[in-house]
DNA sequence: AACCTTATGGTTAATTTGACTACAAGTATA
DNA sequence: TATACTTGTAGTCAAATTAACCATAAGGTT
């Protein structure tokens, strides 16, 4: 909130900041055979209908906007207790034609195997695009697409949220395409075991793969908890 | 902006989103004599008349909201062409009471020794508090500069960002104290310097520190050119 | 001259990384 | 049944990096 000292006393909306109005953009990602994907919507009125771009939303009078990004993310895809978070503001004055509308951004990392979702994609017309494959979008949503890329390739190096994209039980392959399909770089398959292990972060099953045309691999699970303790132990997650 | 297939049509701004305003809060953050200090200024109208918080205003109509932030900080502290990034929006309904006001948060990383600086700041009612001595702010602006601490310390760490903290010549030693007080951790002078100067980041001056009562030590310079040129061949400054 | 304080340059062992090699455990195919 | 093929898992080794030190230099102060 601003000083109001040197300013009109108590500023309307017009008055104040100009701003006509302000949505939530939410860009859904999920990893689908080694590759990342982000979910959009079609567009359904106006200039730009038919087109596509990001699922969002306006924000209720009761609810927090971290509320408002979680409730539109479950009336689109039916999940709640997902990973999600506040990427930023998008106020170019020219993003939107004749209003003035601001967008927060947001960014959800998603199971794509949950069959909640599954059931809930269904009944909309939502899909889903590779990211290297996206489509010109409405107003700036390619910009946020891109900005949340950006600060997602940063966000995996530095806390483990990358197992959001994952099932609940994964081998240490799956784990490693993931980063190399996010931080589009190469690995070796011994060294990334290595590291990774030796974080002691994962919880090893006594499960293996099954159904693969090849030797099974051991499957290994994300356990928060784990995680929390070492943290406090002072453990910082890098990758 | 939403897909507004199942929503209201063209929504006003009490219908839509129902938030009454958005405004920018700026936490400026200067070093000074080893410590890490942020500043304030006085509100001065309503409730909370006399009480401390963070410097902030309106945006205007035909500005973006990076612009809007440059310009709040150009009138308080004279200066431009500074370090400023969006943080995020704050959100919470009842972060201000009786109206729905969102903020946009960003931070700036200015030189205190500035003579503009200081000359725009006798103007004003503003002050200089230390990061681990901040009184009880209005509103939400303690946690909007917790978040700023807590984003500064990762931002640190991945991009050459403290030297706009520092004058812009410096000694080796500062630069440290800087990232010891930042980070709040201690270091070891030898090998922070291997670090620092095996990266070759920072230009040599042939000056000295002046007016110390012990041997000067050489002064370097951040030079933004020679890091664009590093990042270009794949250099990624870590720390 | 003796004594501070900070600057600067090294040493060394421990740890981590990157590039590889080798072999194990399965499936698919001949 | 034998062989090839694919992926999993373990280990080696040199190079690079880090952490913890030590030593000396270069000024000022007493």
């Amino acid at each position: 909130m601003p000083n109001e000292k040197n300013d009109t006393k108590s500023m309307s909306l017009v008055e104040g900041s100009a701003i006509d109005d302000i949505s939530i953009d939410c860009v859904i990602l999920g990893f689908n055979n080694g590759t990342l994907e982000v979910l959009l919507v079609q567009h359904g009125e106006g200039d730009s209908k038919g087109e596509w771009g990001l699922p969002g939303g306006w924000i209720k009078k009761e609810e927090s906007i971290d509320n408002a990004a979680n409730r539109l993310l479950e009336e689109l895809t039916g999940l709640d207790n997902v990973f999600l978070e506040q990427l930023k503001v998008f106020g170019d004055p020219k993003r939107v034609s004749f209003r003035r509308v601001l967008t927060i951004g947001y960014y959800a990392l998603i199971k794509r195997e949950d069959d909640k979702l599954k059931a809930s994609l269904v009944l909309t017309d939502a899909k889903w695009f590779k990211i290297k494959n996206i489509p010109d979008l409405i107003f700036d949503h390619n910009e946020i697409i891109n900005y949340s890329l950006k600060h997602l390739r940063n966000r995996v190096r530095q806390a483990p949220i990358g197992f959001n994209l994952l099932p609940e039980k994964f081998t240490l392959l799956q784990l490693m395409k993931l980063y190399e399909e996010i931080l589009d770089i190469e690995m070796d398959k011994s060294n990334f075991r290595r590291k990774i292990l030796h974080m002691k972060l994962l919880k090893p099953l006594d499960e293996k793969q099954q159904d693969v045309s090849h030797r099974a691999a051991k499957l290994y699970q994300f356990d928060q908890e784990i995680y929390d303790l070492l943290t406090q132990k002072g453990f910082n997650f890098e990758f």
